[in-house]
DNA sequence: CAGGGTAACTTTTGATCAAGAGAAGCCGGT
DNA sequence: ACCGGCTTCTCTTGATCAAAAGTTACCCTG
């Protein structure tokens, strides 16, 4: 089994194989976890952070209404890491939406990690640029497309997302979301979902069942969402890199 | 004149002199700039990162169809640090809103400094998980809240952002923002972001003229919004702290 | 038989279009 | 430096329209 928590810090930063063991060092005890567990609550003091090392998971928050609003979704190997206030607690709550593989590393760990190997560092806070830039994409989004963008946008980040951390990604993805939880990625209601996904149907570009998404026509997608991944792409590596990240793919 | 990029810095992890001072050096050479100016152009290479230490900027993204969504504010002391795809090129735009103090840090220095301060690798994290929180609260304003609430809400947040750089900060604020760039930031026309402004108004909430801000009932804007500023809250200070604070914003 | 998905219909919110009033900067002239 | 007068942003308001939300009920499948 290869760490997409590695994979991910690997396309942010140049590591070493010191770093890379260092890091595979405090993934060793992961945990399976079912579907609609939390992972962190609204308070938690965030002594150590989850990594979602298989199955998706969300971030949201509650409103008074009653409305929900996810604010992220962590597919394999991301980390909930920069998502607490400065006073170390918890604001946001997070659930699994799938049966997940979990690890937790402990924040004195990693700080420790980082103090012994500066790159690793540095890989975390592209990491968090990646994050961020993810964030912002939604703003966009939310704020300035029509539901039938939105979707196909969230799609082709979805599809992008996993294959940075998973070679063998076809067209066709494990997409875990039911029609609520994506009204409330998107900001729309379940029933306007319905809608859209079936106008996406209808025209042949993607199916979708039982958690199961193809994409028939991804040009088209990104064509309807203004999809450009460039907000998501690794940095450029030299050769020698991309082999040894393709033995450890493997 | 004291320094708000500090002052955020100190509010999220606890620094010594040394770090403080370290700190002060690479914010020497700060440069005067006027409204409306570019601070980062889509595809720049960032070798170094702008920090605002006075005045307002905004990242943002256009659309195809042109449409504008600004997907962060920058008030003073906050810094465009995680805000670059992983290899390192910029993604959005900054511009500036008004005319703004600017010092730009490399981030070779960033490195050295964080690599000799660990602190300062903390307090950056730290800034990055504020950010983070700002960035997540935005898309749920935008996702699930409507138009007169976002308004409230994001009068709220810049109010009390504001309040924890600038001691002296009362119910009256510099908000150079106009009814376009508002418009742009809650994902709504500008024709609508007039009508709820009135509305605010009317209602006798807050006066906004000539980019002077004045709230007049700061808890009904908050209950409209469902403003809770936990996640911006700073951490939690000791005694000596908060007067070395008070000494250094004096 | 419950949870998730689909369909039809009504209502609301916010967008669009258009036109006019203020305000603020810019210019040349004294 | 001061002053009209011009241009260009901003802001304001009304009328009309479309997108998406609310509501309810039905269906399908595990």
């Amino acid at each position: 089994m290869f760490n997409p928590f590695l994979l991910r810090l690997m396309h942010a930063a140049e590591l070493g194989d010191q770093e890379i063991q260092a890091v595979e060092e405090l993934c060793r005890q992961p945990r399976d976890i079912g579907a609609k567990k939390y992972l962190s609550r609204d308070g938690d003091e965030m002594h150590s952070f989850p990594v979602v090392l298989s199955g998706w998971a969300a971030r949201y928050q509650i409103l008074r209404n009653g409305a929900r609003q996810i604010t992220r979704l962590l597919l394999p190997g991301d980390a909930f890491y920069f998502d607490c206030s400065p006073n170390g607690i918890a604001i946001e709550e997070v659930i699994t939406l799938s049966p997940c593989k979990i690890v937790n590393i402990t924040h004195a760990d990693m700080r420790r990690l980082i103090d012994r190997f500066p790159a690793v560092g540095e890989a975390m806070r592209s990491y968090g640029c990646m994050e961020n830039a993810v964030l912002a994409s939604w703003v966009v989004n939310v704020g300035r497309r029509d539901a039938l963008e939105r979707m196909a946008h969230l799609i082709c980040e979805a599809h992008y997302r996993l294959s940075l951390v998973d070679a063998h990604q076809g067209q066709q993805i494990y997409f875990p979301l039911t029609q609520d939880d994506l009204a409330d990625v998107l900001g729309l209601t379940p029933v306007h979902i319905n809608r859209k996904l079936q106008q996406l149907r209808q025209e042949g570009l993607i199916t979708l069942r039982s958690k199961q998404l193809t994409i028939h026509d991804l040009r088209t997608l990104q064509q309807i969402a203004g999809f450009d991944p460039s907000y998501l792409a690794p940095r450029v590596q030299t050769l020698r890199e991309r082999e040894r990240l393709r033995v450890i793919a493997a």
